[in-house]
Parts: structure tokens; C-alpha cells; sequence
DNA sequence: ACCTGAACACCGTTCAAGT
DNA sequence: ACCTGAACACCGTTCAAGT
């Protein structure tokens, strides 16, 4: 029962839904999509490989679980003195911070539809929209806008830090892909490359939302 | 020599990496992301499994190779009389209708960054929003709007095409999963579930992509 | 140069057997 | 009720050996 002096896992009596799903978005975060294995993550809560379909059916839901646990914390508290647009712009942005700190949550958004997650995200922006006073007709296309835009964000941003190693950031990575397109065939990506220095991955995807939200003002005027 | 009367498959003499990529997309077309295996691929075209990898460096490079297969006779021919925000358009409904009857391919572009496929569109919509008249520092975050916003619509409706069995159509899968959903926490979204009916994919993709359009032009002052 | 196919090192998942 | 761990049916990839 005593605490191990240099012991980092402290050793919980029993296996839980819980406890697994927390195993797994650490190792999700430490590894990445592939690190995640029921082997490996049998071995991390010491027990065998089938203990875990005791509490999970199976790999798909254990990632569903895993996002959902990220993106419970995620989603920003709702103050009473913002605008709707405002509102719009902090749920992006919480969306867009945790996959940040947690890239496979952006794959995962991608890949299941209509997963809880997402929903809630939906919702909350439909909300906001409401609040607008976006009329009703156009609700349905204004949220789905602002939706896809951020999930499409959120799948490139996911993309981004599997495919370019923990060393190298983005920006060179971008640069370096860039310099080898045809002159020719790229003028405009190439030109666009040569303001990738003074870039900012969430301003610019602030941008984006207010391109989205004056569209949908203007439209709805 | 002669063809035979009921043979389908043409022994093609010799494997080569069109041949590969070609069989790939059958595949990946017929029996999803899952259906695609260096096994089933080398069975159908007769040759062991290491052959492939005389043509093909690895799975992922087939999978990007047969992305860009697919997506070569997707991007339209540049119509001369059409407006640059037509040309969007048409841009993003060549993707769209790409994806719709290849959905691995919506999954794929989300997966890998940077791919040549993906600085495609990026390029051609850039050069219509100079077209177009957007100032210098605006286009980037313009055309990385549009883009995310193509992506995130792609990366939804091959998910969806993944989850919902061949069967059933998406508005029945969507209507279905919002009556599920608690009435007093996703009251927008079950109201907007209403509307699913007289709801058209395409329409609201083009609806999305108009959004933003007004939201450049009224940015753009 | 190109192809074969057995072998390697993995997977997710199942299931009899234990406690 | 909950856990164990061997076994099953797969994967992608490699590589000696063939032609």
C-alpha cells in the first residue's frame, strides 16, 4: 500500500474503462497513431492483451473514448459578456489548440462522422449562429461551413505533425516543399511560400473564420 | 496472342507501376480502404507480393500514387469564358464529385500534408483569387480557407462513406443518429435534422464555397 | 532487370481457462 | 465478474533465390 519512492506508476487495484482510456491518450500523445497498440498498451497497465475487451469492444471505440476524453476539456466555458462571433472564434480556437497539443485527435475527427465530438461542436456554433440572428434558412449552410472549415484545419494540422518530424517545425518543412515546385507550374504557391516567415498557424486560421462569419453577414443582409 | 472469349482480365505481359496503380484503385473503389492489401493486389495481378515492391517504394506511396490517378481527370479543363469565382466553383465540384465516387481519396487528402495533389488546387485557386483582385497580403489566408474548407467537406463525406453501410444513404444515417441525441442539449441540431429531407450535399457545398467568396469580397473592401 | 514466394515481425481480436 | 495469455487470422515488408 505504501507509495514506491521511484516508483512513476503508482499501481491502481483495478482495471476500468477509465484507466485504459487515459493509458491510451498518453500514449497516443507519446507515439503517435501508430504507437497505439493493445499490446503495448496491455504491457503499460500490466495485464494481457484480451483484458481490455473486457471494458472496451475494440480499437475503434477506444479511439472514439480517447478524443472525446481530450475534447472534454477542450471546449471553452461559455462566457456570458462575448459575442456570438466571439463565441464562434473561442470554440475554433479551444478545437484548434487541442489538437495542437494532441494531433491524432485531428485524424480522428476526420475519420468517424457524426461522432459525439462533433456534434457538440456543431451544436454550439449552430447556437451561436442563432444568436446572430442568421435566418433560419441558412442556418443549416452557415454552420456546416464553419464546421468543415475547422475540421479541415484540424485534419491538415494532423497530417502536418505525422508527416514532418518532432524536430523540423512546419514552416520549414513547408518552405523546403515549396522551393522544389516547378517555377512554372507554382508561381502562386511559390509566392505564398515567401510569406510562410512571418506565418502564424492560428492567426491564420482566425482569418479564415471571419472570412467565413463576414460571408455569412454579408449573405444574410 | 488472341483474346480470349470470356476472360476479362488481359494478360498484360509485363507488371508495371500504371498497371499497379490502376489495379489500386479498382480496389481501393470496390472494397474500400480496407480492401487495398499488397496480398489481394499481387493475387489479382498474378504475381507474388514482393514483386510490387520492384515498382512501388511502399503502401503509402501507392496510395499517393492513386490519389493523384484519381485526381488527374478530376481537375477541369480552365473554361475561358467563366468568372474566377466560377472557376472556383468548378474547382472545389470537380474535387467534390471525385471524392464522391472515389472516398478513399477524401480520406487520403487529408492525411497526407503537402501532397502534390493538394498544391494543386491550392495553386489554382490562388491565380483565381488574383484573378479576382485580392490584395497581395489577404490571398494566402483566402485561398487557405477555401482549401481547409474543400478538405474538411472531403474528409466528411469519405468518412461518411466509410461508417454508412452501402445500403442506406446519408440523410437516413444523419436523421436517425440526431433523433438519438438528447432534446435539451442539441436542440439546433435536432431542429436542423428537420431540414435534412430537401437537403442536397452538393448544394450545401457550393453554399459553403459561395460563404466564403462573400466573406473575401467583403474583407477585400 | 525483373519476378517469386517463403519468412519475419508485427497487428487486432478471440477464447478457453483461470480466480 | 473480471482477468490471463496463448492462439488465430491476418497485415506490410524483406530477401534469398530464381529467370
Amino acid at each position: 500500500m505504501a507509495a514506491g519512492t521511484r516508483n512513476t506508476e503508482r499501481r491502481e487495484d483495478a482495471l476500468s474503462r477509465e484507466r485504459i482510456v487515459g493509458a491510451a491518450v498518453e500514449m497516443l500523445d507519446g507515439s503517435g497513431e501508430g504507437g497505439l497498440t493493445f499490446r503495448a498498451l496491455s504491457a503499460q497497465l500490466k495485464t494481457g492483451a484480451g483484458a481490455i475487451y473486457w471494458h472496451v469492444a475494440n480499437k475503434s471505440e477506444l479511439l472514439v473514448a480517447a478524443t472525446e476524453a481530450v475534447l472534454a476539456g477542450a471546449t471553452a466555458p461559455e462566457a456570458a459578456d462575448e459575442t456570438p462571433q466571439e463565441a464562434i472564434r473561442a470554440v475554433g480556437l479551444g478545437l484548434f489548440d487541442a489538437i495542437d497539443a494532441h494531433p491524432w485527435v485531428g485524424t480522428q475527427l476526420a475519420r468517424m462522422p457524426a461522432q459525439v465530438a462533433v456534434l457538440r461542436i456543431f451544436e454550439r456554433i449552430g447556437r451561436q449562429l442563432q444568436a446572430l440572428g442568421v435566418p433560419g434558412p441558412a442556418q443549416f449552410d452557415s454552420a456546416s461551413a464553419l464546421l468543415n472549415y475547422i475540421l479541415g484545419v484540424a485534419g491538415q494540422n494532423a497530417a502536418m505533425a505525422q508527416a514532418v518530424d518532432p524536430g523540423t517545425n512546419r514552416t520549414d518543412f513547408l518552405a523546403s516543399v515549396s522551393t522544389g515546385l516547378d517555377p512554372g507550374e507554382f508561381p502562386f504557391t511559390r509566392e505564398v511560400a515567401g510569406q510562410l516567415r512571418e506565418h502564424d498557424d492560428r492567426e491564420q486560421f482566425l482569418a479564415g473564420i471571419d472570412l467565413i462569419l463576414a460571408g455569412i453577414a454579408a449573405l444574410g443582409g
